[in-house]
RNA sequence: CGCGGGGUGGAGCAGACUGGUAGCUCGUCAGGCUCAUAACCUGAAGGUCGGACGUUCAAAUCGUCCCCCCGCAA
């Protein structure tokens, strides 16, 4: 089958190195243009196209999807699109460009956690389990019928970086499996059911900053789900502290008020959520670099009573 | 040229504005105390202060250039 692969994101690196692997024809690959985007503002390309150049792989970055785009794309007569994590949502002229269909590579049990950050959501959120859907694609927002879908234990050491990588490897394989089907034309589509819908939007910078007055819970989860951007972060002294890495402390926290340290150790600093405590285990004062607790507690006076907020 | 912070014994920091003996916490090593210890006490080793040039009687500190690290913003 000649595929059209879109995507961008590092997410979608191994879905592509799949198709690459299989004995489909990869007419184009679509991603996101360069941006300048870091420090100092260079200019950077995204992760698919990386890994597309590496595989010498006819490559095509539009500012816009406009007409004139869609009718290159058309000339392809392409049977596939292959959508994970492209950046944009893809209009229906698009969708309906090639011969079988326009399928989406999601990460989560849809119809939960539609939208830009499913991974992330769905770790702040406390969930236990998640998952990659792939769907045939409408013009609706990952809403489209449901082709797959392989569910994962998140565990209480997964962060978004590490649940990020498996569930690519997951996509990537599930979506080999439905490329297969397809090309014999069994496969079932499932629609979604809206009334169990769940909305995972782009995070915001604000998604970050930790409230000290919410359970410790929240907290760990917050902190393991915003990995690596925004990352969960507080304020001492008037500097941003960024909080890496942290443990639930089962203690009656009663007496003390919300972001107050408790004690420092070796094992972490301590500090008081609005139920049970925080163990900080790893944390970065801004211009510095990520320090453990006892590298942190040698060089800063933070001492019990101090109150991060 | 987006904005800003930083590089000081092995680790983390202070000192810099107001140039003049290299400081703190931890670690390491030796000894002591102790039934014992990651605890406590005493002592020791370990630094051309990121690099180069300049100013000066004298530079971690002032000036110029370079290298590396980090946060914000996008």
């Amino acid at each position: 089958m000649k595929i059209v692969f879109f995507g961008s994101s590092e997410f979608a690196v191994e879905s592509l190195k799949k198709i690459a692997e299989t004995k489909n024809e990869l007419s184009c690959v679509v991603t996101q243009p360069d941006r300048k985007k870091g420090r100092h503002l260079l200019s950077s390309s995204t992760a698919v196209k990386d890994t597309a150049v590496g595989f010498g792989l006819k490559l095509m970055q539009p500012a816009k999807i406009d007409p004139s785009f869609i009718e290159s794309i058309k000339k392809m007569q392409a049977d596939i699109f292959v959508v994970v994590s492209y950046g944009l949502i893809l209009p229906k002229s698009l969708i309906s460009v090639p011969r079988k269909m326009a399928i989406n590579v999601h990460a989560s049990l849809l119809p939960k956690y539609r939208g830009a950050a499913p991974i992330n959501w769905a770790i702040i959120k406390g969930e236990n389990k998640t998952g990659v859907t792939i769907i045939k694609m409408n013009e609706f927002m990952d809403q489209g019928e449901i082709i797959a879908q392989k569910e994962i234990e998140i565990k209480t050491s997964d962060t978004s970086e590490t649940l990020n990588k498996k569930l690519s490897v997951l996509g990537a394989e599930s979506l080999a499996d439905v490329l297969a089907k397809l090309e014999q034309g069994d496969t079932e589509l499932k629609r979604q059911n809206s009334k169990e819908a769940t909305l995972a939007p782009k995070l915001k910078r604000t998604d970050g900053l930790i409230d000290w007055s919410k359970p410790a819970e929240d907290i760990f989860n917050q902190t393991r789900g915003t990995i690596p951007w925004p990352g969960s972060f507080s304020y001492w002294q008037g500097k941003l502290l960024k909080i890496w890495q942290v443990k639930v402390v089962t203690m009656d926290v009663a007496s003390l008020k919300p972001g107050e340290v408790i004690s420092t150790s070796k094992e972490g600093i301590l500090v008081a959520c609005g139920d049970n405590a925080i163990s900080i285990k790893l944390l970065q004062l801004e211009s510095g670099r990520k320090l453990t607790a006892d590298q942190f507690i040698c060089g800063h006076k933070i001492t019990k009573g101090i109150i991060l907020s």
